[in-house]
DNA sequence: TTGAAAGCGCTAACAT
DNA sequence: ATGTTAGCGCTTTCAA
């Protein structure tokens, strides 16, 4: 069922057809009505393929989410989705593995859905000019800089917190509570992401109080998934690693990391404090209550609309927004004399 | 920058283009390397929805998932894709909120998309034909059935885990662990969904053993976040009810029960057993581990893209699978005497 | 208020 | 091996 055969079987043309169902003002009522009846009755359904070729929308962003299961970012894609319909716009979203090249996919998005602009939520912190430049449209990074690629600041526009700040911040407190053999749990030090950055934060911290890496008291996971953190903090305890505080790259770890540390018979915070980076509501329900610092969600994706409005519909130029991160006191981290 | 622009910067025809860009054998190697050097040049990507709109593809199936944050769906997801590369077909996948419409979103896609079938995963459990009538191909409901609306058992396809008997198996474990006074944390009791089923599995099970359901110890969260979770669960503390065990229908709900016992200064399991459904790896990493019955998410998926293939391919009729829950033990659960 | 017709960008006959 | 051309289903001028 097309429009056209939904047109012979009104006895109208497809363009009334297309009025009717499209809500255009000039169509005679008995006949709209008449239309949409039978379009209902025959389950039309209109091909979006073809009307996205047809139209030139101007009210559509997108958004490309990479990593399916990280729910740091529901909070901010409701916060988008939000923002956007406020502002008028509508979002079009699309999930991509972690594996999956956003660039491409949002240069497809842009170019099938006639979008204003494309917001990435996570990716990959090393972009070249030259893979940009299949991207027509304006785009906002969110949650991540490319702080490790070409790209020229002017090229694009972003909203991150300060990773390395944060994990700066993160391990002073530790510090400050008397901690001096602080460890830390992370996916890589070396893979130009945000754990790079948290791993930088963390190096600054401890010199800014006079001490150094203790290469024994890094734990690289070699990814985000429990399983591995887990396994990457007992190699660490196995290994007979000597601290009392640990600092975790991301809540989902210092989860998995605990565990480690309670089947190794370690308290928490009485004989390992941890903090992490992120603030996960469900890390606020656990035992102890996790000590972290919090994200702003909601403030990420509003500022990374803003950004991109300003971009396609105020002409300003690209811009770089760095957001507070807040800490969090749980109950997972205690002073030592 | 369209491929009629690119054809002419090339210097030969569309059809030229179009061949050397898919791939077609039936192309001169250096022409198609012009092609090739000409588009990555000047940027050029493909419009989708012009291909989609011309193409007549069959080797494509949808998945609508109903539900952002939902982590259970993760591992679902994944095996969905798996499978299906497996047997040679790719996936077009699409979210939509919990309050979004997946049988008009499924029709939509199923019809742009050229999609031989869809999988819907989490829905709604009262279709009627009316509604489902807009979808022009098959169907598979995974991980919820049709169990509360009026549409025939023949006119789709289905995998779940039996819900009402795997809450039924729970509350039992609790019974033969001598729990005579077990509540019941879900989202709503009479809403048409998978919860209305586990309650209705809470209520058999305590029937099994003599015992009835008492008002007292059903907490309604009207929802399944934490928050929601944690406050139901603490209005039943706070109300004095008296109880030595907890059925949460869902895992996620149980870390929020548990922090309101704990809250409450009762120690799980000590004071207070608990038991969910969903087998998130999240619980496993929890002090305590969490006692669950484990929904297999990889054989959830796997069945889901099978049923729909023997529809799609084999000609084969509707047919609606069980899967079985594992209990996986875990440390919330004590004996009582 | 309605219809005829052009055309969005692409693929796939069909012709050469 | 390559070009010509007819649509895919829709929206939107333009004319009536």
């Amino acid at each position: 069922m097309n429009i056209k055969s939904l047109a012979e079987l009104c006895g109208v043309s497809v363009s009334t057809v297309s009025r009717a169902l499209n809500g255009h003002p000039d169509v005679n009522p008995a006949v709209r009505e008449r239309v949409l009846q039978t379009a209902k009755a025959h389950h039309y359904v209109p091909n979006n393929a073809a009307r996205d070729l047809v139209s030139r929308r101007t009210d559509a962003m997108g958004l490309v989410i990479r990593g399916l299961g990280n729910i740091f970012f529901t909070p901010v894609i409701q916060s988008i989705e939000k923002t956007a319909q406020e502002r008028g716009y509508t979002v079009v979203t699309c999930q991509i593995n972690t594996d999956d090249d956003e660039l491409m996919t949002g240069a497809a998005l842009a170019r099938s859905k006639k979008l204003k602009g494309l917001i990435f939520l996570g990716g990959r912190c090393d972009y070249t000019p030259a893979q940009t430049e299949i991207l027509s449209v304006p785009f906002v990074c969110c949650t991540y800089r490319n702080s490790f690629g070409s790209l020229a600041q002017t090229a694009y526009s972003s909203v991150t917190v300060d990773d390395e700040a944060a994990a700066f911040d993160a391990v002073r407190y530790l510090l400050e509570k008397g901690h001096r053999r602080v460890a830390i749990l992370l996916s890589s030090a070396g893979d130009h992401s945000v754990g790079a950055l948290r791993y930088a934060g963390y190096k600054k911290a401890l010199e800014s109080f006079g001490l150094s890496v203790d290469p024994a008291l890094v734990a690289e996971a070699g990814g985000y998934s429990l399983h591995r953190a887990y396994n990457a903090m007992k190699r660490l305890i196995d290994g007979g690693a000597e601290f009392t505080a640990l600092f975790a790259a991301a809540d989902t770890m210092a989860l998995a990391a605990e565990r480690a540390l309670y089947d190794a018979g370690r308290k928490v915070p009485a004989d390992c404090s941890v903090i992490a980076i992120d603030g996960l509501s469900v890390t606020q329900y656990t035992v102890p209550v996790l000590t972290t610092l919090i994200q702003p969600a909601a403030e990420l994706g509003a500022t990374a609309v803003s950004l991109l409005l300003e971009l396609t519909e105020g002409g300003g130029e690209n811009r770089h927004v760095l957001v507070r991160t807040a800490l969090r006191p749980g109950e997972s981290v205690r002073e030592i004399r």
